[in-house]
DNA sequence: ACAATACTTTGATATTTGTCAAAATATCAA
DNA sequence: TTGATATTTTGACAAATATCAAAGTATTGT
């Protein structure tokens, strides 16, 4: 069931691109950071963010720490969005005060 | 292919449960407003940042506006999140995430 | 023309977000 | 222990976002 949490963190591009990277297979946070402009400190807040979204583990491996893509939640995301426009009844909303 | 826009538009919940309800079939900005706590003029800015990511269509009807989904938006976003992670090719033939 | 209805746009405000620099933490090696 | 490397955490700040109230724009009916 992807939460909010999910959708917040797919909203920006640096993080997609970062999932885009681990689709290639595990790195190590500073592998990532070569990919990207900004400092590491920025990576590592969006690495919290994509934590929290369970969209990647980690795993630290002496000095470094590993991150790998958790596709299950991918697949259960983009199965919510098909849901979205033609299946059934899946994210527990907001239901309002009908007329 | 779905922008950047999309991905925002998709990260706020009251705006995925408007494009939950229009599922259903159009609604008249006022019939949507009725399913949200929030004012009119609030509700008129998700409008447009759903119409901004082209997930929305609206048409004037009388003094009423008339929205609607616009699906093949919702369904290129799927494909694209299929593919974030690697899935199978997520043509015509919709075959089912391998699991 | 005037008023009512249905929405949108604007201006203000509080909260959240992305970013950097700098400090902190953890691991390894000498 | 001391120093080097790899990464995270903290503090600060500008920019973006969601929201409301109020003003503005169309459209319809009288």
């Amino acid at each position: 069931m992807p939460s909010q949490e999910v959708f917040k963190a797919l909203s920006d591009p640096s993080r997609r691109q970062i999932l885009k990277i681990l689709r290639g297979g595990s790195r190590t946070a500073g592998e990532l950071a070569d990919s990207f402009a900004m400092t590491k400190g920025s990576l590592s807040h969006h690495f919290n963010v994509l934590k929290a979204a369970d969209l990647v583990r980690c795993e630290r491996r002496g000095q470094q720490i590993v991150y790998s893509l958790n596709t299950s939640v991918l697949e259960d995301t983009a199965s919510l969005l098909f849901d979205l426009f033609g299946g059934k009844e899946t994210e527990a909303g907001h239901e309002a005060p009908s007329r």
